[in-house]
DNA sequence: GGACCCGATGTTAACGATCACATCACGACG
DNA sequence: CGTCGTGATGTGATCGTTAACATCGGGTCC
């Protein structure tokens, strides 16, 4: 009952085991009747790859490192989802890393650990591409909605146009004066550009933006953070009929605050989230927010990480997906 | 610039390969004079292991597969989550598949696909057992959160003890007609123990729960079947003060449906899930919910698994881990 | 009709580690 | 004082696959 090998196969073919590998690889030059003998045979026999010795053999691991802080948080996990079943359509197996921390984000990325895989896909949450410019790793790494960086493949998502229609949706909704708030490691671009997509929004209508109403929590979890900005708004007599969070966890968060200081939503006060993930749909009222075409993230992501494993040298490019506003209960127009 | 090899750190220590490989497995019989050297010439040429070499020779990958349903539903994103973080600690890389039905389950913990993986743990969705008996799988495999099948090991939560702790808070503060909502795929063992648990907290109080009350959706989506469940009960004109979901998520969906056919929660009805997900913290109101301690599943889940790689061959077995009670908001008692 | 080319397949040698076994030195013990 | 046991290390083979190159046969081209 040992597992079958590559001989295995051959000497049942009748050919060499070179033969075997060639159809399995898909090389060229094989008659199509050796083909179909060495794939019966496969069948026959049972025969699976073993790919360790494959990996030996050809230096690819046909692995991918996806890293993410952490699983806990919808939206990471969904990606993290989208990223693992993308990838095995392309025929490549994942490995997930949760890297919470700066050092382990930088270990995930360098080698250190996760040691073999052939490329790596991060959703960074610190990754300022300081250390990837240091240290420049030995394999493709795209990163997946963070600041483009030197090196590094990146995707950004549609940030400034989907703020820019959520902002609007609210001022069109008869919203005046909104609140923004963000996430408290909002310090690169790409939080500047969702920025400047609630600006923007604002001078097309011929407003300004309140820049006491541009607030951040502290702590670490977003929602605590969301929650903790809002309440801090509130406590300081501040006055808003709009709330843009910067995602949808902070938007959570904020929801909870507005309800349990008596503010009512959408009747008081409208609410929005970004990233329209899963939980949006159900929150009480339903959570209006931006899709960000995750799918079109994902593919992107892995097209540009292939491109890389195929040959491709050339400096970190960018790659933009779009946004769409998914309007729901939270922000719906006062009657 | 090539990556350095054993023979590399060999070279530079002044000792044979072999010893090498026996300091970095920590293998006994070795001095520690010659292991101070090695690791200081591991450490001097940037040493890691190639995996596909030890792989191969060893027979063994490091790696255990993940299988999941999917990573959008928050109990299995935080499940995966503590179990590579529990498999990192023991050195272990984790693969994550996701097998949304029960064809790639099976396909999954066959080895079909997922060739490479020491071992398996599986949160199952559909797993009836029945094809881990037919076709016996060559490699251990332990599920998490299923029936307690023949072969395989098998972690259960404390579902019995859990329900019976959660019943027994909403009949201990005053509410008199609970409902039971299941999701509409529980027909197997642990939800029976669920069901028991509801049961058996009704008697110990001389009370009998009404079969009347005992619903599922029908939807895939478990908290679309959650609110389907509630809306249909309402529809039908039952009168209940307290629900029962069978996990958050059907809680979640419980709630909307709660709130949009104008009850309050927990003024008109309380309300509990389980799972205590982290979204139960951040539901408004807050969700009572049942930790099922989740990292002794993970520790568990993984002990086994380890047992059975160092050579442990027994029946399947199974671990039952603890449950307890984490009240907050929507089963507040009425005021 | 001979040189050439190219498609199809086989041969040999890695890839980088571990395993089973051999070897060596040294102290203990009868 | 020789034998043996044991701790420490080295030797050679081996894991299953692919890369580089060789080979072989038949058709094409001039």
């Amino acid at each position: 009952m040992r597992r079958p090998t590559l001989d295995d196969v051959a000497a049942l073919a009748g050919v060499s085991a070179k033969t075997v590998s060639n159809v399995l690889l898909e090389r060229p030059h094989v008659a199509t009747a050796t083909r179909d003998r060495v794939l019966e045979a496969v069948e026959t026999v049972g025969y699976r790859v073993n790919r360790a010795g494959r990996g030996l053999a050809s230096g690819r691991s046909g692995r991918i490192a996806i890293v993410v802080p952490n699983l806990h948080q919808p939206y990471f996990a969904e990606t993290a989802e989208r990223l693992i079943l993308e990838l095995a359509a392309r025929g490549f197996t994942s490995t997930l890393r949760i890297a919470p921390d700066a050092a382990s984000e930088r270990d995930a990325v360098l080698t250190r650990t996760t040691a073999d895989a052939d490329g790596v896909i991060i959703c960074p949450h610190y990754f300022v591409a300081d250390f990837v410019d240091t240290a420049l790793p030995d394999r493709p790494i795209v990163q997946l909605g963070g600041a483009p960086a030197g090196v590094v493949d990146t995707v950004v998502m549609g940030e400034r146009e989907g703020f820019e229609a959520v902002t609007r949706h609210l001022l069109d909704t008869g919203r005046r004066r909104l609140a923004l708030v963000w996430n408290p490691f909002s310090s690169g671009e790409p939080e500047g550009s969702r920025y400047e997509g609630f600006v923007s929004a604002h001078r097309a209508r011929g407003l300004e933006p309140d820049p006491d109403l541009m607030v951040s929590g502290s702590d670490w979890d977003r929602r605590a953070s969301g929650y903790e900005a809002i309440a801090g708004l509130i406590r300081t007599g501040r006055t808003f009929d709009g709330v843009v969070a910067i995602n949808d966890a902070v938007a959570v968060g904020a929801l909870r605050a507005l309800r349990s200081h008596g503010l009512r939503v959408p009747d008081d006060v409208a609410l929005t989230g970004f990233d329209d993930t899963d939980q949006a749909a159900f929150t009480v009222p339903p959570l209006t927010s931006v899709s960000p075409e995750s799918e079109d993230m994902a593919r992107n992501a892995v097209d540009m990480l292939l491109e890389r494993l195929n040959g491709l040298d050339a400096p970190g490019r960018t790659r933009r997906t779009g946004a769409h506003l998914v309007p729901r209960a939270s922000s719906a127009a006062r009657s």
